[in-house]
DNA sequence: GGGGTTAGTTATACGTAGCAACCAATTCGT
DNA sequence: ACGAATTGGTTGCTACGTATAACTAACCCC
């Protein structure tokens, strides 16, 4: 991601947790993306994938919220799909508003290579902290996803 | 970030450590952006000030490099920065090309109060994690940094 | 059946990031 | 010492992710 060209003081940065994991994540995706660009999937594509695939029939609204992507920012992405034959879109037949999303045959296999692919990714990751750092990982990053943010309070008065 | 509306499953996704990483980002961005909103400073520029306070007299192309940011899209920052009186570009006058990166006054008055909220809003993750799960974290996540992507050789051939 | 709500869509804007090409200044090789 | 290669900074373009507002069609409830 960098290297540094002469000496330059990095100290008070290495203590910011944020950096810390907005670098980590740097690094991260960039091997994910690499090792997902054969099959021309980006992380949120390959994530809302795995979604439908574990909630046939789920709306959009129900995914991106579950993913905590914003139902407006969802329509390209699934359009997208849908052009691509991964993800067939089809409106309920109880409730005329909603689309019920399932993966296609072509969406299955790919997803299936996909996770394939990401396995080895995470074994990548694992070599590096170990599984025990993996599971300290996972647990403290969730601790930290449930961060009260009480001036979100703002937008529900 | 996000509330589940109906029952969806989650379950393969929060196994995953670049999911994990993303979503504890998201959180924590959010957090810090609210932190620091009323200065006007996002998480990059703030990052930016620090190390032209750590390191004054620096290059574009060193500070740039040492936070991963490419120097095109470097000069954008560096710009506004400058616009808003923070920071003062003036010529080296040992190297007509290069520009010596320093605070102004204001700006380092500016990164004091930065500095302030931002310890506050370290403060609130530590309360998350606890001091242990901090460290814990920060030793994890410069191990995953570390990850070896043999795939950038391409761009050393 | 009319008011409020929800699902999906469009449009727009901003921040971040990447690549290609360029100029001016410097350094290197011989 | 002089041309070649490199470096620092800049511009332009592209792509992606995310946020907001506003609109429609359909639903729900009283």
């Amino acid at each position: 991601m960098a290297r540094q060209h002469s000496a330059v003081k990095t100290s008070p940065l290495s203590g910011f947790l944020g950096y810390a994991l907005r670098r980590a994540q740097g690094v991260i995706f960039a091997d994910f993306n690499h090792a997902l660009a054969e099959l021309g999937l980006r992380p949120a594509q390959f994530v809302v994938l795995v979604m439908i695939d574990q909630n046939p029939g789920a709306s959009q609204s129900s995914v991106s919220a579950a993913l905590g992507i914003q139902k407006a920012n969802f329509v390209a992405v699934i359009a997208d799909l849908e052009k691509r034959g991964l993800v067939r879109r089809r409106r309920s037949d109880t409730d005329a508003r909603t689309y019920s999303l399932c993966l296609t045959p072509q969406g299955q296999s790919l997803l299936a290579h996909a996770v394939e692919l990401q396995s080895r990714h995470e074994a990548r990751l694992v070599a590096q902290i170990g599984n025990e750092g993996r599971l300290q990982l996972l647990g403290l990053l969730d601790r930290l996803s449930a961060l009260p943010s009480a001036w979100q309070l703002k937008s529900r008065i």
